[in-house]
DNA sequence: TCTGGGGTCCTAGGACCC
DNA sequence: TCTGGGGTCCTAGGACCC
C-alpha cells in the first residue's frame, strides 16, 4: 500500500435501542416504535431518542419533541428507554469489536472506531473483515451494524451513515475528497446545526464548498475548530484510534413535569441528584474537588454555577449543601424553572490519593 | 416542532504566582 | 511609576456528540 494507508473502520449499530426492544420483544417487528419520553397523550415532555424504520417513515426522528412525534404517528409504540439493557447489550458487541482491533475507541453507547490497519494488507482485505465482523454480531446478537471503512476516522465516520441500516460503504484515501465534496457540510463532524447556520451564511453548504474556501476566512470565523474543518473536508483528518480514558465528570439532572418556582420540590429533586451522583462517585472509587449546579427556567434560559472546594470528597453531605448554596440565587418567586441538574467533576482517584498521603 | 439526559471539549476573562 | 510575560487554576457559557 502507498505511504502506509492507514485502515479504520467506524461501526455504528442501526437504531440501536429500537432494535434491541425489538429482538426482545418480537410482537413489535413490522411496527413502528420510539424509545424515548413518555408521550403522554401528545402532552408529554422530552425527546425522541431512537426510532425505528417504520417510525421514521412517518417522520419520526431522534431529538425530535414526544409531543410532535405523537402527532406524526400516535398509533406507534412509545416505549420508555431500559438503559441497563442496551449497556449490557453495547458490552457485548464492543467486546466483539474490539477483537478485530489493534486500537480500539468506544464512542457512546452504539459506535466504536477501530485502527485495523496492521489487521489487513489492502482495502479488499479489510471489506472482507468488515463482513465478517458484521456477520459476527448478527449471529452473536441478531442486531445489525453499519461500517463505514476509511483512511482516517472522519472518513470512517462518514461513510458508515452513507448506507444504512446494514450497509457496509469502503473509501479508499484517492477516493476520498470524490466521496465528500458532494455532501452537505452538516455531514461532517462537530459541524452541528450552529456551525451550519453560520456556514450557510457564508455560502458554504457542501463539504465542496468548504474545501474550496479560503482557510483563513474559515479560522478567523471558526478559531481552530475552522482550521480542521477546512482539513476535514480535504479528508485530512491526523486523529488516532484511542482508547477513551477515565471519567472526567459524573452528572444528573431531571426536568420537571410543570415548571415551577415553589423551592420545596426543586430542593427535593436536588438532594435526591445529590445523593445519587455521591453514591456514583463513590461506586467508582471517585473524589471529586468541582461541584456544578444547572439551571433552565421556563424559557429555556439555562445558567451553570460551580465550586471548586479546598478538599477531595465524595460524601453526598458535602455535595448536597455545596449544589444548595450554589441553587439559593436562583430560586426566585417571579421565574420558573424547569430543569436542574448536579455535576461532580475534577477527579482524584482512590490510587492518586493515597500517593498524594 | 418546543426542545432529555449523559457526556466531552473549547473559549475567554480573571485571579494568582513567579 | 501606569506598568511584562508565562503558566496554571477557576468559572461560566456554549457547541457538539450519542
Amino acid at each position: 500500500m502507498p505511504d502506509k494507508q492507514r485502515v479504520i473502520f467506524h461501526i455504528d449499530m442501526d437504531h440501536f435501542y429500537t432494535a434491541v426492544e425489538t429482538r426482545e420483544r418480537p410482537e413489535l417487528a413490522g411496527k413502528p416504535v420510539v424509545v424515548g419520553a413518555d408521550p403522554k397523550g401528545g402532552e408529554g415532555r422530552g425527546v425522541v431518542a431512537t426510532s425505528n424504520y417504520e417510525a421514521r417513515k412517518a417522520g419520526i426522528r431522534s431529538g425530535m419533541p414526544i409531543s410532535r412525534a405523537w402527532k406524526l404517528c400516535p398509533e406507534s409504540v412509545y416505549l420508555p428507554p431500559n438503559f441497563p439493557l442496551y449497556i449490557r447489550v453495547s458490552n457485548e458487541i464492543m467486546t466483539i469489536a474490539r477483537g478485530y482491533a489493534e486500537r480500539f475507541e468506544q464512542w457512546g453507547i452504539d459506535e466504536a472506531f477501530l485502527d485495523v490497519s496492521d489487521k489487513v494488507k489492502d482495502y479488499a482485505e479489510a471489506e472482507t473483515l468488515a463482513k465478517k465482523l458484521k456477520q459476527e454480531i448478527f449471529s452473536k446478537e441478531h442486531l445489525t451494524a453499519s461500517i463505514g471503512v476509511g483512511p482516517t476516522k472522519l472518513i470512517a465516520k462518514v461513510a458508515s451513515d452513507y448506507q444504512k441500516p446494514n450497509g457496509l460503504t469502503v473509501v479508499k484515501a484517492e477516493d476520498a475528497e470524490k466521496f465528500l465534496h458532494p455532501l452537505p457540510v452538516r455531514k461532517l463532524l462537530w459541524v452541528g446545526r450552529k456551525t451550519e447556520a453560520k456556514l450557510k451564511e457564508l455560502g458554504v453548504n457542501t463539504i465542496g464548498d468548504l474545501a474550496n474556501f479560503d482557510p483563513s476566512v474559515l479560522t478567523d470565523a471558526f478559531g481552530v475548530a475552522g482550521t480542521q474543518m477546512y482539513l476535514m473536508a480535504h479528508g485530512v483528518d491526523r486523529s488516532e484510534v484511542q482508547e477513551r480514558s477515565e471519567v472526567k465528570s459524573i452528572s444528573h439532572e431531571t426536568t420537571f413535569e410543570k415548571d415551577t418556582s415553589d423551592a420545596q420540590p426543586v430542593l427535593e429533586a436536588l438532594d435526591a441528584m445529590a445523593q445519587e451522583v455521591s453514591k456514583e462517585a463513590a461506586s467508582q472509587k471517585l473524589f471529586f474537588k468541582t461541584v456544578t449546579i444547572k439551571v433552565r427556567y421556563e424559557n429555556f434560559e439555562t445558567h451553570t454555577r460551580s465550586k471548586t472546594l479546598q478538599f477531595i470528597t465524595n460524601r453526598p453531605q458535602d455535595l448536597r449543601k455545596t449544589a444548595r448554596e450554589l441553587l439559593a440565587q436562583y430560586l426566585r418567586v417571579d421565574r420558573k424553572i424547569r430543569l436542574i441538574g448536579v455535576r461532580v467533576s475534577n477527579f482524584v482517584s482512590t490510587e492518586k490519593q493515597q500517593t498524594l498521603a
